[in-house]
DNA sequence: TGTTGGCACTCTCTCTTTACGAGTGCTAAA
DNA sequence: TTTAGCACTCGTAAAGAGAGAGTGCCAACA
């Protein structure tokens, strides 16, 4: 069924206003503030007809009517107006992505915490999970007890662990093993190093200390830690500051789900086709946020990697500001880190729209 | 003045009703549970008496009593009987510091993160803040545009950096490179490293394209960073689950207060090292956590440093189990980590790590 | 056919009143 | 010094009344 032009105008004002104001939407508000030249009665039909289509719900009989998930969906698809930020704000995140040049590695959990002020909501940030491989060792010996592990790994991180030893080694066993480690796990991935691999190098090493088993196991970890991609959550509580999150045990089930960084690597799982992705309420394939939304924009990490900010809040969010705001980080992001290469391996994600990547 | 014996046991016996109940306290419960072998009535004289000492309060005229945070303050420091944990607590938290000495570069917020677990409320986790310096420098030379920096810190932890040039170096520089940091910036702390030393150095080195100021700024944002020590929060939302927290607002500041590390570095300062510390309500030095009490334990993190771990919770705090709990778990992470009575006669290594990436 | 004004109806929210109960403080007796 | 009894206080839960907002429907109108 096609919804007439003016269907439309009146959901997207109940919409608006209902993002603004928290509280069902009656006729004649939206008779008084919408401009469309006809009086409450009018709008009460068509308000009538977008309840019976699902588009709208009314908390009770007598009170004004509230954006059903499928009403906020069809919002978000076709009526939101793609949001320009203000110079300000612009301007602002700017600034607070080139100051934060400087600490690269903190990078993606300050880009979540800079979209979480910019929205007032929770955010998160997430690097994609993916093989890695290590491309070479390093062993930098420090003394007779200690040594440190150096390794490159593919996705151009470096991961590092200092060894103290009970016993002495010297500068030729580091050497040989630093060898031997480069030889025989450069390229492979945390699966591929078993541990029939580990005792035949062992063997091959004539190494009785247990200083290869040290080293693989450490290998093993950082790539595996690659593989599991990270999760920053920053802001949680405030959350508790949107009325539809002031049941304590409500904002606590969303809250901690948030926390465990387990669950969020499986939110962009779902799809990841065009820049900005809103999911809206039940569509959360997670029951802990059927009564929340999520927006998240995907951004271009360098040397193939993609990462992800997103904020959660409650379905009366407000999409069009938050989803400009995340678009603009995102290619902020992009901008400063993007290596220009097509995103390798994460599926197609191409920013929807204007995207000035200029690289 | 002093308290007779009855007195502290009404007294504890408040404490202890309203820890579980959550509820003023009444004569008649006491007079029942905590065997006094005296009525209802005596018990009033007492909790009048207790009541215009300062150790108890009364919400309103016709209600039960309620501790007082100096109430508090005299059951912890005398009336509190340290408890022991139980055999399955005890193995539960040695088992899980076992399996986390792989991943010893996280052990710290895991540490935090136990602590939650075990005592349901908000966990924090701290490194002590110390001035640290570079013990050595390493210049790994990855190919003609690409060079890695590693860094031995005097805390033993190593931090490392990923440099891509837009111009080619050759294996030479590096390792003049090497030489030079490693003679005229090991030793100094972060403020040491002066821009005129930098200046001075990349004359010495002639011609380093930049080299020196990239390398030295590396080190002084490393060396910053230590000296500022790290925090972790952990389970922020549990507080969300105490009846004195249901107020989203009043959770919400103390959140947000928690959320921000840097306040948190400002916690420990007020006291030392020794055993549990417990600070009650108005002690607390900032004003959101006036309404809070926090209970800490630190521990030997080995290197001559010191940690720090604890819970942040009501007033109606379970003093006597979190204190136990805690004082286990920095126990065992001293056994663990320390550096000083380690036992190495078991063969057990030692292994201390830090790990950062950087693009 | 679509739009409008009018009107009764419904439902929630808030304020007030009432009743209840828990716990105290006091007094007098043991 | 302890105890039993009793009046009193105060917060809380339940019940009731009133107001207000918004709807749904109907009849009239362009």
């Amino acid at each position: 069924m096609e919804i007439s032009a003016r269907k439309k105008r009146i959901l997207a004002a109940v919409v608006e206003n209902y993002i603004r104001s928290a509280e069902p939407v009656g006729s004649k508000t939206i008779a008084e503030t919408a401009g469309l030249g006809c009086s409450s009665a009018t709008i009460r039909n068509e308000l009538s007809e977008l309840t019976a289509l699902g588009y709208l719900e009314q908390p009770h009989t007598s009170a004004g009517r509230v954006p059903s998930p499928q009403g906020y969906r069809f919002y978000v698809n076709e009526l939101m107006e793609r949001q320009k930020l203000s110079l300000e704000e612009a301007e602002a995140i700017n600034a607070r992505l080139n100051e934060k040049m400087e600490q690269l590695d903190r990078l993606m959990a300050d880009a979540g915490k800079l979209a979480g002020q910019l929205t007032g909501y929770p955010a998160l940030a997430l690097s994609a999970p993916r093989a890695a491989t290590v491309k070479r060792f390093d062993l930098l010996y420090v003394d007779a007890n200690t040594f440190i592990i150096v390794a490159l790994l593919s996705n151009s991180t470096v991961q590092n662990k200092l060894v103290h030893l009970p016993f002495s080694v010297d500068q030729g066993m580091i050497q040989k093993l630093s060898a031997l480690f480069n030889a025989g796990f450069t390229g492979l991935t945390d699966e591929e190093i078993t541990p029939v691999l580990i005792s035949a190098t062992e063997r091959a090493a004539r190494d009785t200390m247990g200083l290869t088993s040290i080293i693989a196991a450490f290998t093993i970890e950082a790539l595996s830690r690659s593989r599991e991609g990270e999760a920053y959550v920053t802001g949680e509580s405030s959350l508790l500051q949107q009325p539809e999150f002031r049941d304590p045990d409500k904002a606590h089930r969303v809250i901690s789900y948030l926390s465990d960084s387990g669950h969020l690597m499986s939110l962009p799982s779902a799809g990841s086709d065009s820049g900005v992705r809103v999911i809206i309420g039940p569509e959360n394939l997670a029951e802990e946020l059927r009564d929340s939304s999520v927006v998240m924009a995907s951004y271009d990490a360098g040397e193939g990697q993609r990462g992800l900010i997103g904020v959660v809040g409650p379905l009366r969010m407000d999409y069009a500001a938050v989803a400009a705001k995340l678009q603009y980080i995102a290619e902020g992001l992009s901008r400063l880190l993007g290596s220009g290469e097509a995103p390798a391996g994460f599926g197609k994600m191409i920013l929807k729209g204007d995207v000035t990547s200029d690289e």
